[in-house]
DNA sequence: TGGATTTGACCCTT
DNA sequence: AAGGGTCAAATCCA
């Protein structure tokens, strides 16, 4: 099946398009010129020379799109730049061939399988694809972080070279509502304790219950982040309060049930996250491309590094910094 | 009893 | 052929 978010099979496209951009940028490198001429007679007039600094400052933007462009091409594409993959275009791009892999899956069973037993008479050749281009985030975190929906677990695998077995989650509203959403939960280091949560696809899901139990901050909502706040006016008596934890007690229980089996040892560690009172969750994207933030949690900001891996993926990996406010990191 | 989880099997990609 | 992602029957649980 050919798929939306490969590259230029066709190498004579590739070189096309590597002409193209070179050409693009050799124009704008002219441009350039022209503008500098101009700033150094608009120097001397000492008149309007905002606006050529604001010029130049495109021309530089411009300048810098074709290159990391070209070095995205000419690297083959597949590990890019991290210029490359923040791109909200092409996320969309990979988005929508994560959608169109996953429909119609019930629809298979079609009933010509030469296949006897009642569960082989389910054909379910190229019912399904693996998600190679998804786009996808990746979050390193101590502890399991709650990201507010309701997840399904559906399968377990033993990975090789893996110590502990990798767990897989789907969206609650996957049937009732069609969500795509995804994530996979590994558990990857013993000590200190570190589990890599991958999400894939993005929810499409109207949580209603839950939207209206949560409060989406403010200051953000302008950027459609998926942010969602705890904020209120007993922050601090929360934080001093390990049992009132407004994911105990806002989510269903089909959030609280997400994890009650997920591994003894996991659940350890989730019961600490959720005793400990963070005001921010991290999200999933949504719908407007890559949005991640950090979470705040009585005034130390637990920031994210962020990182990219092949395919488009995100790396998210926890660290600790103190600042004086929220910091919210959008790309 | 309905929804969630477990787990073996199936199937795709590499 | 191996590894990984998903399905779905069996089972569990509130």
């Amino acid at each position: 099946m050919e798929s939306p978010c490969s590259w230029p099979e066709n190498i004579s496209d590739r070189t096309k398009a590597i002409e193209e951009l070179v050409k693009g940028r050799e124009l704008a490198l002219q441009l350039r010129g022209i503008l500098n001429k101009l700033s150094s007679e608009n120097n001397n007039n000492d008149d309007d020379g905002d606006g050529v600094v604001l010029d130049q400052d495109l021309v530089l933007k411009i300048l810098s799109s074709f290159t990391n462009s070209l070095s995205i091409l000419k690297n083959g594409g597949g590990g890019g730049s991290g210029e490359y993959q923040s791109d909200h275009e092409v996320s969309q791009i990979q988005t929508n061939a994560t959608h169109l892999n996953w429909d119609g899956r019930k629809s298979e069973d079609s009933g010509d399988s030469s296949k006897t037993s009642s569960i082989l008479n389910k054909d379910r050749r190229g019912c399904y694809k693996r998600r190679k281009c998804s786009d996808s985030v990746i979050k390193d975190s101590p502890n399991l972080v709650d990201d507010g929906h309701a997840w399904r677990k559906y399968g377990q695998k033993d990975i090789q070279n893996a110590k502990y077995p990798r767990n897989y989650f789907r969206c609650t509203h996957k049937h009732d509502q069609g969500c795509l959403a995804t994530k996979q939960v590994q558990r990857i280091q013993e000590d200190p304790p570190l589990y890599r949560t991958t999400y894939s696809g993005r929810h499409t899901c109207k949580n209603l219950l839950k939207a209206s139990q949560l409060f989406i901050d403010s200051r953000d909502i302008h950027h459609n982040s998926p942010m969602i706040s705890f904020c209120d006016d007993d922050h601090n008596q929360s934080n001093n309060n390990n049992n009132h934890n407004p994911f105990l007690s806002s989510f269903p229980s089909s959030i609280k049930q997400e994890y009650k089996d997920f591994d003894h040892d996991i659940m350890t560690h989730n019961n600490n996250y959720q005793s400990e009172s963070s005001d921010h969750y991290i999200l999933p994207p949504d719908d407007h491309g890559h949005q991640l933030t950090s979470t705040y949690d009585s005034g130390v900001v637990n920031s994210s590094s962020l990182s990219y891996t092949d395919m488009g993926t995100v790396m998210v990996e926890d660290s600790v910094a103190n600042f004086d406010d929220d910091v919210l990191f959008h790309f």
